[in-house]
RNA sequence: GGCCACUUGGCUCAGUUGGUUAGAGCGUUGCAUUCACAUUGCAAAGGUCACUGGUUCAAAUCCAGUAGUGGCUACCA
């Protein structure tokens, strides 16, 4: 027999480990079929792994998603179920591209325009291609049981396919159009981006108000006011009743007097500043809207560089962060200028990954459009899709209050414009020639094609991922039939939008299906001061470090408990410090079971009980298991870690491991313990127990494919008869120290004690051995009357100090009895409680009253 | 402005459908080290469950309101 080393070292043995798994090839279900470790036939589960952005490393916020989706895998891969967990990366098109520009410009002091297209796009492939490389080899660090020969990317052969496959059938469907709309435009980035891509950011702004004529408008931004010829009230405002809706009226302005019309709308609030503005079509959503509404003129003031256009004449080809001071001055001294308020805040629309402030264009772009219905799905829109699966419980959002946050998105929801001017991506499969226009999955036949230089959001193929990994476009795919719709989809819910309600739209459309059952949400990890963890700060803790300090396992457990479903979490080293504790705590449970196991045996069952510890600790971990899986399914992992962690260390550790080295022969129950353990922790510390499986099992199985151990008991079947005795040995042996320690008795000095327990007194008897070992006894009398447990001393009991400590005891007792009788002797209570409360609140008043009576015998005794 | 979440001992959090004297870990205090583990064990101190009101025989738990914190969202130019 092998016996284990003092201390776990999770070097010594992850990197192996995880190699074994890996070449043994059952982290691919087929091949847990072919050798016979998964039925053919069993229920599937299947999880996408959110592909990680191929801009740099993995953080702890990947590091929690990996554990978590690998304890579900895990579980259900032992359960029996044909397990698969796609692994992939994200090309992250802007994220990416906007990475290697500043890299570029860091390093070689160049722009994506002197390399040229081909040439840049290389060198963000060859970064993409290292960043990729880092990523899976951290997440292997983590112990992920991903099936690597599934492994997809965004941006790969057969992704694209896919992509170039649902754009071409939403164009025919006539879901995807090419228009001239208001859209974001990022001067930085010189690219279109989305709503979801804006970061708002809070900025003190000058507001002014100005003269319009017989008007007064309010604005933050005169430099966009060059073209406005549209003045806009209230219709229910009287202070502004003479003027008709479209009536016209010349007014001074900038460059020189203009013909302005007035527009009469609700949009306009009444309330702010003098209920009047004036409307620039081209640079804002609102004013574009109310511009459509009644067939305005809109005019570009700004180009795509934020440079003011010849519309401004004298003030034509500036910045219009330098021409503002300029316009105003202009106005100020034509006497336009009526008031400036200073601490005016506004919201800024931001650029997310490059930080250029937003300018809203109108521009020709592609879009999707959410409320055209479809024919092949009922006549819904893309919307109602979208909603009806979440409304009729088709998904099943964890935390649910996030389904509130969704519906409330989809509400909100504009029509999706897909094309970017970046050059990383898919590029849109759209070619032009002349006036014609092709849209195909693959280029059209002839010459003189040109496609189209745009690429489509990075969303549009995220949106697709859990089919496109599974085979699609071949419908008929065996993974596609097999896994999908998958299981659980677990991300973080600061992607709620931009990918899981993306995912919802195109799969509901191309497929008619759902892409997941369950969406489970987990949180951000934070520092130990609930900061988001940033290279700024300082704070970053990095997995791989934490792993090479720590080991897997105790990250993985810092990460999956004290987590719970939708809450962001704090990390602490400390901490992750303390779950290398616990690990190497199992270690050592499993050293000392192993010296008193004869010999280990896989495949047991529940050996016989001899004693009562026994039956105690049998039990105990038939309610345990029940609990724990019972936590899993419903996705509550911390809680099943915690009560793991609770009958490993409490029960088993510090009790029953202690009995058996005094009652001895625990060989079986051991050995039984110990599997039962060591399967159930697989999934949070695949390392460690698989690590003192093969040490102590042998390496002919892989712990990894073991047969979960389901309790064999549904819940509510145990009786506690027994449980309960035990309890009472143990509340002796703890009352024992309890007074030891208050008479500061030496820990190794062996006492008497005198005991009475009344009725309870054969319990205690029969296991009267374990009560001298653990209590440190020599010798226990039972009485019938005194205390409930005195201790023999040496020299008399030290009565100055003994009487304040029982009447103490006796006071708080006492209170506590009062408030029981009064309970239980107020009528309402005993008519409206059920009768098993008050039973019981009956015989806690009996408990205590003769506690209560003890304790004052025994003062008695002192006097 | 709207919506959502949170508020429990010094810190981090449990507390499942209302029913023992509200639990755990870290930290603190005292004691212990040839016996699986000091990456340990034993014992202890520490909480008016944010506040106010309501429902109920019974509220940390349900309801309403208030305050604070965090987040999401919106067309106040």
């Amino acid at each position: 027999m092998t016996e284990l080393s003092k201390a776990y070292e999770p070097k010594q043995y992850e990197d192996a480990i995880y190699k074994k798994w890996e070449e043994s090839g059952l982290f691919n279900p087929d091949v847990c079929v072919e050798k016979g470790v998964t039925e053919p036939k069993s229920e599937h589960f299947s999880i996408v792994l959110p592909p990680p952005n191929v801009t740099g490393t993995l953080h702890m916020g990947h590091a929690a998603m990996l554990a978590i989706e690998d304890v579900m895998v895990r579980y259900h891969r032992m359960k029996g179920d044909r397990t698969l967990w796609v692994p992939g990366t994200d090309h992250a098109a802007i994220a990416t591209q906007a990475k290697v520009e500043k890299l570029l410009i860091e390093n070689e002091g160049k722009t994506k325009y002197d390399l040229g297209r081909p040439e840049f796009l290389k060198r963000v492939e060859k970064f993409a291609q290292e960043s990729h490389d880092t990523i899976v080899n951290q997440a292997r660090k983590m112990g992920a049981s991903l099936d690597w020969s599934r492994e997809a990317y965004t941006l790969d052969e057969k992704r694209n396919l896919a992509v170039r496959t649902v754009f071409k059938k939403m164009y025919d469907d006539g879901l995807i159009y090419r228009g001239h709309r208001i859209v974001n435009w990022d001067p930085k980035g010189q690219t279109v981006i989305s709503d979801d891509e804006i970061v708002y950011e809070e900025r003190k702004n000058k507001f002014y108000t100005f003269k319009y004529g017989p008007f007064e408008i309010g604005t933050a931004r005169p430099e966009t006011k060059f073209g406005d010829k549209y003045v806009v009230m209230h219709p229910d405002d009287k202070r502004y009743k003479k003027w008709k809706h479209m009536q016209k009226i010349t007014v001074e302005w900038i460059n020189a007097p203009i013909e302005a019309t007035v527009i009469k709308d609700p949009m306009i609030d009444m309330e702010f500043g003098t209920g009047v503005m004036t409307i620039t079509p081209w640079h804002s959503h609102e004013d574009f809207a109310l511009a459509e509404k009644y067939k305005l003129d809109k005019e570009q003031i700004i180009d795509k560089e934020g440079k003011l256009l010849p519309i401004a004449q004298e003030f034509s080809g500036m910045k219009i962060t330098e021409a503002k001071d300029k316009i105003v001055e202009k106005l100020k001294t034509k006497g336009l200028l009526v008031s400036v308020d200073e601490n005016y805040i506004n919201r800024i629309a931001t650029a997310e990954r490059t930080g250029g402030v937003v300018e809203p264009q109108v521009m020709e772009q592609w879009f999707v459009n959410v409320n055209k219905p479809v024919k092949e799905r009922g006549n819904k829109t893309l919307k109602e899709l979208m909603q009806d699966v979440v409304k009729n419980k088709k998904i099943e959002i964890v935390p649910d209050h996030f389904e509130k946050t969704y519906f409330h998105w989809i509400d909100n929801l504009r029509d999706w414009c897909i094309s970017r001017q970046i050059w990383f991506g898919h590029q849109i499969p759209v070619w032009y020639k002349g006036e014609e226009v092709y849209v195909g999955v693959d280029a059209p036949a002839g010459d003189g094609w040109q496609q189209d230089s745009d690429t489509l959001d990075t969303w549009f193929s995220s949106g697709l991922w859990t089919f496109s990994t599974l085979g699609y476009p071949d419908l008929k795919a065996e993974d596609l039939k097999n896994y999908h719709p998958t299981s659980v989809m677990e991300t973080g819910y600061d992607i709620l939008f931009f990918w899981v309600a993306r995912m919802i739209l195109m799969t509901t459309y191309v497929l008619g299906d759902v892409p997941f059952k369950t969406v489970y949400l987990h949180g951000l990890v934070r520092d130990e001061q609930g900061r988001k963890m940033s290279k700024s700060l300082g704070n970053v803790i990095n997995p791989l470090d934490m792993i090479a300090k720590y080991g897997t396992d105790a990250t993985r457990l810092s990460l999956l408990l004290g987590n719970t479903p939708g809450n962001d979490m704090k990390l602490s080293e400390e901490k992750i410090a303390g779950f290398r504790n616990f690990t190497n705590k199992l270690w050592n449970i499993s050293r000392f079971m192993l010296l008193n196991i004869e010999e280990p045996k896989i495949d047991v069952k529940e050996p016989k009980a001899k004693t009562l510890a026994d039956e105690w600790i049998l039990e105990s971990l038939e309610i345990m298991k029940s609990l724990v899986e019972g936590s899993i399914v419903k996705y509550n992992f911390a809680i099943a870690g915690e009560m793991l962690k609770e009958f490993t260390w409490n029960h088993l550790a510090d009790w029953y491991l202690e009995i058996a080295k005094v009652e001895g022969g625990k060989s079986e129950i051991l050995n039984y313990i110990l599997n039962n353990i060591l399967k159930l922790w697989h999934p949070y510390m695949p390392f460690v127990t698989e690590s003192i499986w093969q040490e102590v099992y042998g390496e002919g199985r892989s712990l990894m494919v073991e047969k979960w151990p389901s309790s064999v008991h549904s819940l509510g079947s145990f009786g506690d008869e027994r449980n309960v005795d035990f309890l009472i040995v143990k509340e002796v042996i703890e009352k024992i120290r309890s007074l030891r320690a208050e008479y500061k008795i030496e820990p190794a000095k062996k006492i008497g004690a005198k005991i009475n327990i009344g009725k309870k007194e054969k319990v205690v008897k029969d296991n009267e051995d374990i009560i001298k070992a653990l209590a440190r006894l020599e010798k226990l009398e039972f009485v019938e009357s005194g205390a409930e447990i005195a201790l023999d001393l040496a020299g008399a009991v030290d009565v100055e100090k003994e009487k304040p400590r029982l009447e103490k005891e006796i006071a708080e007792i006492k209170k506590y009895v009062t408030g029981l009788e009064n309970k239980v002797s107020n009528k309402e209570f005993v008519d409206n409680a059920p009768k098993a409360v008050v039973e019981k609140e009956q015989e806690k008043l009996s408990e205590a009253q003769s506690k209560l009576a003890k304790l004052q015998e025994q003062l008695a005794n002192l006097k």
